[in-house]
RNA sequence: GUGGCCGUAGCUCAGUUAGGUUAGAGCGCCAGGUUGUGAUCCUGGAUGCCGGGGGUUCGAAUCCCCUCGGUCACCCCA
């Protein structure tokens, strides 16, 4: 391989244009679910106070390892947002808009990690975040947000996963019969899971080590452990999902990465995906964030979903393909006047996707060109045509040998907006 | 961060096992096949410091070391 100057870092890639109309679109439909939902758009800086995220909780390997962070020239510590939510919970902190607030976002995220299949540093996300309810019919709502979404792309094998973390005043007594539980079994679990078992015991629930799968199969069960209030919440929950129909599978010992998460917390798994990285989706109540961030003791509940992990899912289930963003029409121009310009300019502000054929290319080759071009239609501008004031209107079909469809023609060059138009219906 | 596998034209790869003349194929690309027209077909053409650096050798794409990048698993997460 040639070896270029310079060359994308890793774990970023260069977006072109079948992909980037895909994710355009993707967005456009997650836009309109959202709004349909009574959700208002933000778009959060891109780089916040490296407290915005350390205050998301140190045991994370989110913030404790993977945060891209650095100063600026006024020796302000920044990092670049490893997510939106810590961003939506302190920008409500800073500007306080009327709860219920719904919001939504997309953008890019940045992580330090190890890149992999499904896993940049640089990765985009859609979500939608709900500050100021602690109703647990808001869980469902936003669940119900990403499963409709899932629905109109037409991704099939997605499997909702849900559980319930409890209440920080739940939390003590369950970690500490996890202690327990992994203390009396050290001998089996694997030396990882150890560390990771003083560090932060929930996460031992996370591994996924063979030699663990056992032991934590029979682990403690959380929702065991559940106070009145969540479990109440918890019950309304899966109430709300079944009267909504949405499918959900109980997994109770999802645990997230992200240490805010009390109470709901879910996961979309696609099962068209192989490999470590199925989750496409995920999200739950962090009801002490925005306090954390400084702000009022407001509840919140959220979710992102990964853009490029779901359009993996996509591709594997082989559903919301690119858009076609060819050109409608295309110039074909060997006149060594500036007709073909004078055309495409006069298609384009008509609003007649227009593109151009390389005019320093013989005709055969401009022809060759316009063919690949997917456009419906070339206008063809030659000597003779310059001469004449007029422009042959070729229709392209998709084998140039068959003799039915419409035929070239010639027409006054006053006349190929409308002749296009037509036939590109 | 740890470990396995991989890195040859724009793309997909052969050649690396036992080092040996100017490094190959398919696809793609460009130009022709008579005067201005996209398929196919025919002919011709361009493009690689064989990821980079160092070493062994008379000689390295082939062997050794380092490095960079990719990929997969763990870790973690979307």
């Amino acid at each position: 391989m040639a070896k270029p100057l310079f060359q994308a870092l890793p774990g970023t890639r260069d977006l072109m244009s079948p992909d980037t109309d895909r994710m355009r679109e993707f967005v456009a439909v997650f836009a309109d679910e959202a709004a349909k939902a009574g959700f208002g758009q933000i778009i959060p800086p891109m780089f916040e106070d490296v407290g915005v995220f350390t205050r998301l909780g140190e045991a994370s390997d989110v913030v404790s390892k993977e945060l891209y962070d650095f100063r600026d020239k006024a020796d302000r510590h920044i990092a670049l947002r490893p997510e939106h939510t810590a961003s939506v919970c302190r920008i409500f902190a800073e500007k306080r808009p009327l709860t219920p607030w719904r919001t939504w976002y997309a953008g890019p995220n940045f992580r330090y990690d190890k890149p992999q299949k499904g896993r940049y540093r640089q990765f985009d996300q859609v979500g939608a975040e709900l500050i100021g309810s602690d109703e647990p019919d808001t869980d469902t709502e936003l669940i119900a947000l990403a499963s409709r979404f899932y629905d109109r792309i037409g991704l099939k094998n997605v499997t909702l996963l849900v559980n319930s973390l409890g209440d920080a005043t739940d939390r003590p007594r369950y970690l500490e019969a996890l202690r327990t539980y992994f203390g009396a079994n050290l001998d089996v679990l694997s030396e990882q899971s150890q560390i990771t078992l003083k560090t932060n015991p929930l996460r031992v629930l996370d591994s996924k080590r063979r030699e663990d799968a056992g032991l934590i199969a029979d682990a403690p069960v959380l929702t065991d452990y559940l106070g009145d209030d969540a479990a109440a919440s918890f019950e309304r929950v899966k109430a709300g999902l079944r009267g909504l129909d949405i499918k959900f599978e109980l997994a109770p010992r999802l645990v997230r990465g992200l240490d805010y998460y009390n109470r709901t917390a879910f996961e979309f798994i696609s099962e068209s995906l192989d490999g470590a990285q199925t989750a496409i989706g995920g999200g739950g109540r962090y009801d002490g964030l925005v306090e954390a961030l400084g702000g009022p003791p407001e509840s919140g509940v959220g979710f992102a979903l990964g853009i490029d992990r779901t359009i993996l899912a996509c591709d594997a289930e082989g559903v919301f393909g690119a858009p076609d963003n060819s050109a409608a029409a295309v110039v074909v121009c060997t006149s060594p006047g500036t007709e073909g310009l004078e055309i495409a300019d006069e298609l384009r502000r008509a609003g007649i996707a227009t593109t151009r054929a390389d005019g320093t290319r013989s005709m055969k080759g401009q022809m060759k060109q316009a063919g690949k071009s997917g456009a419906k239609v070339a206008l063809i501008v030659g000597p003779d045509e310059a001469e004449a004031g007029t422009v042959s209107v070729r229709p392209m079909l998709s084998d140039p040998n068959s003799s039915d469809g419409p035929t070239q023609s010639v027409v006054p060059r006053a006349d190929v907006v409308t002749t296009v138009k037509e036939i590109i219906q």
